[in-house]
DNA sequence: GCCCTTTTTCATCAGGTGATGAAAAATGAA
DNA sequence: TTCATTTTTCATCACCTGATGAAAAAGGGC
Protein backbone atom coordinates (compact mmCIF):
# COMPACT_ATOMS: atom_id res chain seq x y z
CA UNK A 1 0.00 0.00 0.00
CA UNK A 2 2.87 2.36 1.22
CA UNK A 3 5.32 4.07 -1.87
CA UNK A 4 7.75 1.28 -0.63
CA UNK A 5 5.75 -1.41 -2.47
CA UNK A 6 4.97 0.62 -5.69
CA UNK A 7 8.77 0.67 -5.43
CA UNK A 8 10.33 -1.16 -9.09
CA UNK A 9 11.81 -4.45 -8.91
CA UNK A 10 13.25 -6.32 -11.98
CA UNK A 11 12.79 -9.94 -12.49
CA UNK A 12 9.50 -10.03 -13.58
CA UNK A 13 8.34 -11.97 -16.56
CA UNK A 14 7.11 -8.23 -18.91
CA UNK A 15 10.78 -6.63 -19.03
CA UNK A 16 13.89 -9.00 -17.94
CA UNK A 17 16.10 -5.85 -16.93
CA UNK A 18 17.12 -4.52 -20.06
CA UNK A 19 15.71 -1.74 -18.87
CA UNK A 20 16.08 2.09 -19.89
CA UNK A 21 14.53 2.36 -16.45
CA UNK A 22 17.89 2.53 -14.87
CA UNK A 23 19.05 4.91 -17.11
CA UNK A 24 16.14 7.10 -15.59
CA UNK A 25 17.21 6.12 -12.28
CA UNK A 26 20.45 7.47 -12.61
CA UNK A 27 19.19 10.69 -14.20
CA UNK A 28 16.84 11.18 -11.87
CA UNK A 29 19.78 10.94 -9.28
CA UNK A 30 22.22 13.10 -10.69
CA UNK A 31 19.25 15.61 -10.67
CA UNK A 32 18.66 15.39 -6.85
CA UNK A 33 22.35 15.23 -6.61
CA UNK A 34 23.20 18.72 -7.37
CA UNK A 35 20.02 19.98 -6.25
CA UNK A 36 20.34 18.78 -2.77
CA UNK A 37 23.82 19.84 -2.72
CA UNK A 38 23.30 23.42 -3.55
CA UNK A 39 20.41 23.70 -1.61
CA UNK A 40 20.22 21.06 1.12
CA UNK A 41 17.34 18.84 1.60
CA UNK A 42 14.64 21.13 2.68
CA UNK A 43 15.50 23.28 0.24
CA UNK A 44 14.56 21.21 -2.96
CA UNK A 45 11.48 20.07 -4.02
CA UNK A 46 10.30 16.96 -5.59
CA UNK A 47 9.26 19.18 -8.37
CA UNK A 48 11.99 20.38 -8.85
CA UNK A 49 13.82 17.35 -8.88
CA UNK A 50 11.44 15.98 -11.59
CA UNK A 51 12.03 19.01 -13.56
CA UNK A 52 15.85 19.23 -13.84
CA UNK A 53 15.59 15.30 -14.44
CA UNK A 54 13.01 15.91 -16.82
CA UNK A 55 10.59 13.61 -15.67
CA UNK A 56 7.42 13.13 -14.44
CA UNK A 57 6.97 13.56 -10.08
CA UNK A 58 4.95 10.87 -9.52
CA UNK A 59 7.72 8.54 -10.91
CA UNK A 60 10.38 10.14 -8.65
CA UNK A 61 8.47 8.44 -5.69
CA UNK A 62 7.57 5.12 -7.97
CA UNK A 63 11.38 4.56 -8.02
CA UNK A 64 12.51 5.97 -4.83
CA UNK A 65 9.47 6.07 -2.63
CA UNK A 66 9.60 9.36 0.16
CA UNK A 67 11.28 12.30 -0.31
CA UNK A 68 13.99 11.42 2.11
CA UNK A 69 14.54 8.12 0.33
CA UNK A 70 15.58 9.51 -2.49
CA UNK A 71 17.92 11.72 -0.57
CA UNK A 72 19.40 8.46 1.10
CA UNK A 73 20.43 6.75 -2.23
CA UNK A 74 21.80 9.92 -3.57
CA UNK A 75 24.01 9.46 -0.62
CA UNK A 76 24.51 5.74 -0.92
CA UNK A 77 25.35 5.68 -4.65
CA UNK A 78 28.79 7.07 -3.50
CA UNK A 79 29.58 6.25 0.08
CA UNK A 80 30.44 2.62 -1.25
CA UNK A 81 32.66 3.39 -4.24
CA UNK A 82 34.54 6.16 -2.10
CA UNK A 83 35.26 3.52 1.14
CA UNK A 84 36.38 0.97 -0.88
CA UNK A 85 39.03 3.57 -2.12
CA UNK A 86 39.90 5.06 0.58
CA UNK A 87 40.45 1.36 2.05
CA UNK A 88 41.82 0.28 -1.17
CA UNK A 89 44.50 3.42 -0.65
CA UNK A 90 45.59 2.26 2.60
CA UNK A 91 45.76 -1.12 2.37
CA UNK A 92 48.07 -0.49 -0.27
CA UNK A 93 50.21 2.21 1.58
CA UNK A 94 50.33 -0.37 4.89
CA UNK A 95 51.39 -2.89 2.38
CA UNK A 96 54.03 -1.27 0.48
CA UNK A 97 55.28 0.87 3.55
CA UNK A 98 55.10 -1.78 6.18
CA UNK A 99 58.18 -0.99 7.94
CA UNK A 100 58.87 2.64 7.44
CA UNK A 101 54.89 3.92 7.78
CA UNK A 102 55.20 7.78 7.99
CA UNK A 103 52.20 10.09 9.78
CA UNK A 104 52.12 11.85 6.73
CA UNK A 105 52.22 8.56 4.24
CA UNK A 106 49.08 7.41 6.67
CA UNK A 107 47.44 10.41 5.90
CA UNK A 108 48.02 10.80 2.64
CA UNK A 109 46.37 7.56 1.72
CA UNK A 110 43.27 8.47 3.78
CA UNK A 111 42.91 11.39 1.55
CA UNK A 112 44.14 11.45 -1.63
CA UNK A 113 41.71 8.94 -2.89
CA UNK A 114 38.83 11.76 -2.52
CA UNK A 115 41.38 14.63 -3.96
CA UNK A 116 41.45 11.96 -7.27
CA UNK A 117 37.97 11.46 -7.56
CA UNK A 118 37.04 14.71 -7.02
CA UNK A 119 39.44 15.83 -9.90
CA UNK A 120 39.23 12.82 -12.55
CA UNK A 121 35.26 12.05 -11.52
CA UNK A 122 33.70 15.08 -12.93
CA UNK A 123 30.50 17.05 -12.09
CA UNK A 124 28.86 14.50 -10.03
CA UNK A 125 31.26 13.88 -7.77
CA UNK A 126 32.33 17.35 -6.47
CA UNK A 127 28.46 18.01 -6.04
CA UNK A 128 28.74 14.78 -3.89
CA UNK A 129 31.05 16.06 -1.26
CA UNK A 130 29.57 19.06 -0.87
CA UNK A 131 26.39 16.91 -0.27
CA UNK A 132 28.37 14.85 2.41
CA UNK A 133 29.78 17.79 4.11
CA UNK A 134 26.74 19.65 4.46
CA UNK A 135 25.24 16.44 6.07
CA UNK A 136 28.14 16.48 8.36
CA UNK A 137 27.32 19.83 9.12
CA UNK A 138 23.64 18.87 9.88
CA UNK A 139 23.17 18.40 13.58
CA UNK A 140 20.00 16.86 13.51
CA UNK A 141 20.57 13.44 11.13
CA UNK A 142 23.54 14.27 9.93
CA UNK A 143 25.84 12.48 12.37
CA UNK A 144 24.06 9.07 12.64
CA UNK A 145 24.10 9.56 8.63
CA UNK A 146 28.09 9.82 8.67
CA UNK A 147 28.89 7.43 11.74
CA UNK A 148 26.50 4.92 9.67
CA UNK A 149 28.67 5.13 6.30
CA UNK A 150 32.25 6.52 6.75
CA UNK A 151 32.82 5.13 10.51
CA UNK A 152 34.99 2.06 9.65
CA UNK A 153 37.60 3.79 7.47
CA UNK A 154 37.77 6.11 10.31
CA UNK A 155 38.91 3.94 12.57
CA UNK A 156 41.15 1.83 9.99
CA UNK A 157 42.76 5.41 9.88
CA UNK A 158 43.10 5.98 13.57
CA UNK A 159 44.62 2.11 14.27
CA UNK A 160 46.82 2.47 11.72
CA UNK A 161 48.28 5.87 13.04
CA UNK A 162 48.18 4.12 16.14
CA UNK A 163 50.79 1.55 15.25
CA UNK A 164 53.28 4.20 13.47
CA UNK A 165 52.87 6.33 16.50
CA UNK A 166 52.58 3.47 19.28
CA UNK A 167 53.04 6.22 22.09
CA UNK A 168 49.84 8.23 21.04
CA UNK A 169 46.87 7.99 23.02
CA UNK A 170 43.41 7.28 20.97
CA UNK A 171 42.35 10.58 22.64
CA UNK A 172 44.32 12.96 20.58
CA UNK A 173 44.38 11.04 17.58
CA UNK A 174 40.19 11.36 17.73
CA UNK A 175 40.97 15.00 18.03
CA UNK A 176 43.39 15.42 15.35
CA UNK A 177 41.29 13.35 12.93
CA UNK A 178 38.44 16.05 13.46
CA UNK A 179 40.93 18.77 12.79
CA UNK A 180 41.52 16.53 9.46
CA UNK A 181 38.37 16.31 8.25
CA UNK A 182 37.03 19.49 9.02
CA UNK A 183 39.84 21.12 6.96
CA UNK A 184 39.28 18.18 4.28
CA UNK A 185 35.62 18.53 4.23
CA UNK A 186 35.73 22.04 3.92
CA UNK A 187 38.52 22.16 0.74
CA UNK A 188 36.54 18.95 -0.90
CA UNK A 189 33.33 21.36 -1.21
CA UNK A 190 34.72 24.12 -2.81
CA UNK A 191 32.77 27.00 -1.45
CA UNK A 192 35.06 29.32 -3.46
CA UNK A 193 35.26 31.34 -0.45
CA UNK A 194 39.26 31.31 -0.95
CA UNK A 195 39.12 32.31 -4.28
CA UNK A 196 37.75 35.59 -3.21
CA UNK A 197 38.86 35.88 0.38
CA UNK A 198 42.78 35.52 -1.23
CA UNK A 199 41.84 37.81 -4.13
CA UNK A 200 42.93 35.32 -6.46
CA UNK A 201 46.10 34.27 -4.94
CA UNK A 202 44.10 30.74 -4.76
CA UNK A 203 41.31 29.00 -6.24
CA UNK A 204 39.70 26.29 -4.38
CA UNK A 205 39.49 23.90 -7.41
CA UNK A 206 43.00 24.03 -7.82
CA UNK A 207 43.73 20.46 -5.79
CA UNK A 208 46.73 19.89 -6.81
CA UNK A 209 47.93 23.15 -4.25
CA UNK A 210 45.91 20.99 -1.91
CA UNK A 211 47.46 18.11 -2.53
CA UNK A 212 50.86 20.07 -1.92
CA UNK A 213 49.92 21.43 1.27
CA UNK A 214 47.06 19.38 3.16
CA UNK A 215 48.95 16.33 3.79
CA UNK A 216 52.17 18.32 5.46
CA UNK A 217 49.72 20.66 7.53
CA UNK A 218 47.93 17.60 8.88
CA UNK A 219 50.73 15.32 9.55
CA UNK A 220 52.64 18.58 11.34
CA UNK A 221 49.27 18.77 13.19
CA UNK A 222 49.22 15.32 14.56
CA UNK A 223 52.81 15.04 15.47
CA UNK A 224 52.72 18.21 17.56
CA UNK A 225 49.67 17.16 19.55
CA UNK A 226 50.91 13.90 20.04
CA UNK A 227 54.14 15.64 21.25
CA UNK A 228 52.88 17.97 23.46
CA UNK A 229 50.37 15.51 24.98
CA UNK A 230 52.84 12.99 26.27
CA UNK A 231 55.24 15.79 27.13
CA UNK A 232 52.47 17.43 29.32
CA UNK A 233 51.17 13.69 30.40
CA UNK A 234 55.34 12.86 31.55
CA UNK A 235 55.67 15.78 33.29
CA UNK A 236 52.14 16.28 34.86
CA UNK B 1 2.88 48.45 1.16
CA UNK B 2 5.35 45.35 1.41
CA UNK B 3 6.31 43.74 5.11
CA UNK B 4 9.48 46.27 5.45
CA UNK B 5 7.06 49.40 5.64
CA UNK B 6 5.14 47.55 8.71
CA UNK B 7 8.57 47.55 10.26
CA UNK B 8 8.27 48.25 14.02
CA UNK B 9 10.58 52.15 14.35
CA UNK B 10 10.64 53.76 17.87
CA UNK B 11 10.09 57.25 18.01
CA UNK B 12 6.27 57.69 17.25
CA UNK B 13 3.95 59.07 20.00
CA UNK B 14 2.37 56.23 21.32
CA UNK B 15 5.32 54.39 23.02
CA UNK B 16 8.48 55.68 22.81
CA UNK B 17 10.43 52.86 23.81
CA UNK B 18 10.14 51.50 27.44
CA UNK B 19 9.23 48.44 25.18
CA UNK B 20 8.07 44.93 25.97
CA UNK B 21 8.94 44.46 21.77
CA UNK B 22 12.42 44.22 22.42
CA UNK B 23 12.43 41.62 24.70
CA UNK B 24 9.98 39.94 22.34
CA UNK B 25 12.15 40.83 19.65
CA UNK B 26 15.20 38.73 21.09
CA UNK B 27 12.64 36.02 21.96
CA UNK B 28 11.47 35.85 18.90
CA UNK B 29 15.71 35.90 17.71
CA UNK B 30 16.30 33.29 20.22
CA UNK B 31 13.60 30.72 18.79
CA UNK B 32 14.94 31.48 15.34
CA UNK B 33 18.47 31.05 16.04
CA UNK B 34 17.88 27.51 17.62
CA UNK B 35 15.45 26.26 14.95
CA UNK B 36 17.44 27.43 12.18
CA UNK B 37 20.59 25.64 13.84
CA UNK B 38 19.19 22.83 14.39
CA UNK B 39 17.23 22.58 10.45
CA UNK B 40 18.66 24.85 8.34
CA UNK B 41 17.10 28.01 6.72
CA UNK B 42 14.41 25.32 4.77
CA UNK B 43 14.14 23.30 7.45
CA UNK B 44 11.82 25.71 9.52
CA UNK B 45 9.02 27.61 8.93
CA UNK B 46 7.98 31.09 10.24
CA UNK B 47 4.71 28.91 12.43
CA UNK B 48 7.54 26.78 13.87
CA UNK B 49 9.28 30.00 15.02
CA UNK B 50 5.88 31.68 15.79
CA UNK B 51 4.91 28.32 18.12
CA UNK B 52 8.63 28.00 19.77
CA UNK B 53 8.35 32.11 20.74
CA UNK B 54 5.24 31.87 21.58
CA UNK B 55 3.97 34.66 19.35
CA UNK B 56 1.60 34.82 16.78
CA UNK B 57 3.09 34.03 13.43
CA UNK B 58 2.18 37.67 11.73
CA UNK B 59 4.31 38.81 14.16
CA UNK B 60 7.36 37.78 13.22
CA UNK B 61 6.90 39.48 9.74
CA UNK B 62 5.39 43.04 11.86
CA UNK B 63 9.05 42.52 13.29
CA UNK B 64 11.13 41.10 10.86
CA UNK B 65 9.95 41.30 7.61
CA UNK B 66 9.96 38.46 5.60
CA UNK B 67 11.28 35.28 6.46
CA UNK B 68 14.91 35.64 4.75
CA UNK B 69 15.59 39.00 6.60
CA UNK B 70 14.46 37.03 9.97
CA UNK B 71 17.64 34.76 9.29
CA UNK B 72 19.89 37.58 8.26
CA UNK B 73 19.06 39.36 11.40
CA UNK B 74 19.77 35.82 13.78
CA UNK B 75 23.10 35.88 11.82
CA UNK B 76 23.73 39.86 12.21
CA UNK B 77 22.69 40.06 15.90
CA UNK B 78 26.19 38.00 17.16
CA UNK B 79 28.32 38.45 14.32
CA UNK B 80 29.22 42.02 15.12
CA UNK B 81 30.18 40.55 18.85
CA UNK B 82 32.35 38.09 18.08
CA UNK B 83 34.07 40.26 15.13
CA UNK B 84 34.80 42.57 17.97
CA UNK B 85 35.91 39.84 20.48
CA UNK B 86 38.31 38.63 17.95
CA UNK B 87 39.39 41.73 16.84
CA UNK B 88 40.22 42.86 20.40
CA UNK B 89 41.57 39.75 21.37
CA UNK B 90 44.12 40.19 18.56
CA UNK B 91 45.28 43.58 18.62
CA UNK B 92 45.90 42.87 22.41
CA UNK B 93 48.34 39.86 21.58
CA UNK B 94 50.13 42.00 19.31
CA UNK B 95 50.15 44.79 22.14
CA UNK B 96 51.36 42.57 24.35
CA UNK B 97 54.10 39.97 22.04
CA UNK B 98 55.29 43.11 19.90
CA UNK B 99 58.47 41.89 19.43
CA UNK B 100 57.95 38.53 20.29
CA UNK B 101 54.86 37.29 18.01
CA UNK B 102 54.93 33.26 17.56
CA UNK B 103 52.94 31.67 15.00
CA UNK B 104 50.70 29.67 17.78
CA UNK B 105 50.17 32.56 19.96
CA UNK B 106 48.49 34.66 16.92
CA UNK B 107 46.11 31.64 16.03
CA UNK B 108 45.55 31.17 19.26
CA UNK B 109 44.10 34.96 19.98
CA UNK B 110 42.78 34.41 16.47
CA UNK B 111 40.49 31.45 18.12
CA UNK B 112 40.18 31.24 21.73
CA UNK B 113 37.87 33.89 21.75
CA UNK B 114 35.32 31.69 20.10
CA UNK B 115 35.77 28.86 22.52
CA UNK B 116 35.71 31.43 25.52
CA UNK B 117 32.37 32.92 24.15
CA UNK B 118 30.99 29.33 23.27
CA UNK B 119 31.59 27.69 26.86
CA UNK B 120 30.67 30.94 28.95
CA UNK B 121 27.73 32.75 26.44
CA UNK B 122 25.04 29.51 27.22
CA UNK B 123 22.98 27.79 24.71
CA UNK B 124 22.74 30.77 22.29
CA UNK B 125 26.25 30.95 21.67
CA UNK B 126 26.49 27.31 20.61
CA UNK B 127 23.27 27.47 18.46
CA UNK B 128 24.58 30.28 16.49
CA UNK B 129 28.39 28.64 16.32
CA UNK B 130 26.26 25.46 14.71
CA UNK B 131 24.63 27.85 12.50
CA UNK B 132 27.92 29.58 11.10
CA UNK B 133 28.81 26.40 10.37
CA UNK B 134 25.90 25.89 8.50
CA UNK B 135 26.32 29.36 7.11
CA UNK B 136 29.73 28.64 5.76
CA UNK B 137 28.65 24.96 4.08
CA UNK B 138 26.10 26.30 1.94
CA UNK B 139 27.17 26.70 -1.67
CA UNK B 140 24.22 29.02 -2.80
CA UNK B 141 24.09 31.92 -0.55
CA UNK B 142 26.77 31.00 2.30
CA UNK B 143 30.12 31.98 0.62
CA UNK B 144 28.78 35.86 -0.06
CA UNK B 145 27.54 35.95 3.90
CA UNK B 146 30.48 35.03 5.14
CA UNK B 147 32.69 37.59 3.22
CA UNK B 148 30.54 40.05 3.94
CA UNK B 149 30.83 39.53 7.61
CA UNK B 150 34.25 37.83 8.62
CA UNK B 151 36.37 38.66 5.69
CA UNK B 152 37.93 41.45 7.78
CA UNK B 153 39.08 39.53 10.84
CA UNK B 154 40.86 36.71 8.09
CA UNK B 155 42.93 39.60 6.61
CA UNK B 156 43.79 40.89 10.07
CA UNK B 157 44.93 37.28 11.29
CA UNK B 158 46.80 36.77 7.71
CA UNK B 159 48.81 40.24 7.88
CA UNK B 160 49.61 39.50 11.65
CA UNK B 161 50.64 36.09 10.56
CA UNK B 162 53.03 37.77 7.56
CA UNK B 163 54.48 40.08 10.08
CA UNK B 164 55.52 36.76 12.35
CA UNK B 165 56.89 34.74 9.40
CA UNK B 166 57.41 37.64 6.38
CA UNK B 167 58.93 34.94 4.60
CA UNK B 168 55.50 33.07 4.12
CA UNK B 169 53.89 33.65 0.18
CA UNK B 170 50.15 35.00 0.84
CA UNK B 171 49.02 31.78 -1.01
CA UNK B 172 50.28 29.77 1.75
CA UNK B 173 48.67 31.79 4.41
CA UNK B 174 45.60 32.01 3.08
CA UNK B 175 45.58 27.84 1.91
CA UNK B 176 46.51 27.05 5.76
CA UNK B 177 43.86 29.78 7.20
CA UNK B 178 41.10 27.23 4.99
CA UNK B 179 42.86 24.20 6.85
CA UNK B 180 42.50 26.24 9.87
CA UNK B 181 38.53 27.52 9.76
CA UNK B 182 37.20 23.96 8.52
CA UNK B 183 39.02 22.18 11.67
CA UNK B 184 37.74 25.43 13.86
CA UNK B 185 34.24 25.32 12.52
CA UNK B 186 33.29 21.53 12.85
CA UNK B 187 34.65 21.78 16.23
CA UNK B 188 32.62 24.60 17.71
CA UNK B 189 29.78 23.54 15.61
CA UNK B 190 29.75 20.21 17.85
CA UNK B 191 28.02 17.96 15.96
CA UNK B 192 28.82 15.18 18.40
CA UNK B 193 30.14 12.94 16.19
CA UNK B 194 33.34 12.53 18.19
CA UNK B 195 31.75 11.27 20.69
CA UNK B 196 30.32 8.18 19.33
CA UNK B 197 33.34 7.56 16.97
CA UNK B 198 35.75 7.87 19.74
CA UNK B 199 33.83 5.69 22.15
CA UNK B 200 33.47 8.06 24.68
CA UNK B 201 37.40 9.01 24.58
CA UNK B 202 36.04 12.22 23.86
CA UNK B 203 33.43 14.84 23.75
CA UNK B 204 32.45 17.88 21.62
CA UNK B 205 31.86 19.77 24.17
CA UNK B 206 35.24 19.42 26.23
CA UNK B 207 36.38 22.90 24.99
CA UNK B 208 39.45 22.75 27.25
CA UNK B 209 40.59 19.55 25.57
CA UNK B 210 40.19 21.44 21.90
CA UNK B 211 42.43 24.24 23.44
CA UNK B 212 45.21 21.99 24.66
CA UNK B 213 45.16 20.53 20.70
CA UNK B 214 43.92 22.99 18.55
CA UNK B 215 46.07 25.98 18.25
CA UNK B 216 49.30 23.54 19.01
CA UNK B 217 47.46 21.51 15.48
CA UNK B 218 47.22 25.01 13.62
CA UNK B 219 50.17 26.41 14.26
CA UNK B 220 52.62 23.24 13.39
CA UNK B 221 50.45 22.78 10.13
CA UNK B 222 51.30 26.26 9.63
CA UNK B 223 54.74 26.08 9.89
CA UNK B 224 55.14 22.90 8.06
CA UNK B 225 53.57 24.33 4.98
CA UNK B 226 55.46 27.54 5.02
CA UNK B 227 58.71 25.60 5.46
CA UNK B 228 57.86 23.10 2.37
CA UNK B 229 56.52 25.49 0.12
CA UNK B 230 59.73 27.75 0.76
CA UNK B 231 62.00 24.82 0.26
CA UNK B 232 60.25 23.76 -2.58
CA UNK B 233 60.96 27.51 -3.99
CA UNK B 234 64.10 27.22 -3.41
CA UNK B 235 65.18 24.50 -5.50
CA UNK B 236 62.86 24.80 -8.09
C1' DG C 1 -1.51 -10.63 -32.13
C1' DC C 2 -2.09 -11.85 -27.36
C1' DC C 3 -1.41 -11.03 -22.52
C1' DC C 4 0.97 -10.16 -18.43
C1' DT C 5 4.20 -7.02 -16.56
C1' DT C 6 6.60 -2.77 -15.94
C1' DT C 7 6.88 2.00 -16.79
C1' DT C 8 4.93 6.52 -17.42
C1' DT C 9 1.42 9.90 -17.22
C1' DC C 10 -2.53 12.41 -15.38
C1' DA C 11 -5.54 14.33 -12.14
C1' DT C 12 -5.99 15.19 -7.65
C1' DC C 13 -5.83 15.29 -2.44
C1' DA C 14 -5.15 16.98 2.20
C1' DG C 15 -2.35 19.81 4.38
C1' DG C 16 1.16 23.28 4.90
C1' DT C 17 3.68 27.68 3.16
C1' DG C 18 4.92 32.69 3.44
C1' DA C 19 2.65 36.63 3.58
C1' DT C 20 -0.98 40.40 4.16
C1' DG C 21 -4.78 43.64 5.40
C1' DA C 22 -8.01 44.85 8.62
C1' DA C 23 -9.54 44.85 13.08
C1' DA C 24 -8.67 44.83 17.93
C1' DA C 25 -5.97 45.76 22.01
C1' DA C 26 -2.52 48.19 24.41
C1' DT C 27 0.08 52.35 25.42
C1' DG C 28 1.20 56.73 27.10
C1' DA C 29 1.65 61.96 25.99
C1' DA C 30 -1.55 65.78 26.03
C1' DT D 1 -10.23 61.27 29.29
C1' DT D 2 -8.82 61.82 24.68
C1' DC D 3 -6.52 60.17 20.86
C1' DA D 4 -2.69 59.36 17.78
C1' DT D 5 0.36 55.68 17.62
C1' DT D 6 2.27 51.12 18.22
C1' DT D 7 1.66 46.34 19.13
C1' DT D 8 -0.94 42.10 18.79
C1' DT D 9 -4.42 39.16 17.01
C1' DC D 10 -7.47 37.08 13.56
C1' DA D 11 -8.98 35.49 9.29
C1' DT D 12 -7.62 34.59 5.03
C1' DC D 13 -5.26 34.39 0.37
C1' DA D 14 -2.86 32.33 -3.44
C1' DC D 15 0.25 29.03 -3.99
C1' DC D 16 3.13 25.12 -3.19
C1' DT D 17 4.23 20.63 -0.79
C1' DG D 18 4.76 15.47 -0.75
C1' DA D 19 2.25 11.86 -1.99
C1' DT D 20 -1.23 8.56 -4.21
C1' DG D 21 -4.46 5.78 -7.11
C1' DA D 22 -6.17 4.97 -11.47
C1' DA D 23 -5.56 5.00 -16.11
C1' DA D 24 -2.74 4.91 -20.11
C1' DA D 25 1.41 3.54 -22.62
C1' DA D 26 5.34 0.58 -23.59
C1' DG D 27 7.66 -4.03 -23.67
C1' DG D 28 8.58 -8.43 -24.72
C1' DG D 29 7.92 -13.67 -24.16
C1' DC D 30 4.80 -16.80 -26.21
Amino acid sequence: MTATKSRARAGGRGRPSKAKGLDLKETILDAAEGLFARHGFYGVTTRQVAAEAGVDTALIHYYFGAKRELFDAVFLRRAEILNQAREASMNAYVKANAGAMTVEGVIEAFIDPLLRISQDGGRGWKSYFVLVAQVNNTPAWGGETMTRFFDPVVHQLVETLKTVRPEAAYRDLYWCYQFLTGSMMLTLSETGRIDSLSEGECHSSDLESVRQRLFAYCAAGFEAVIAKQNKALASG
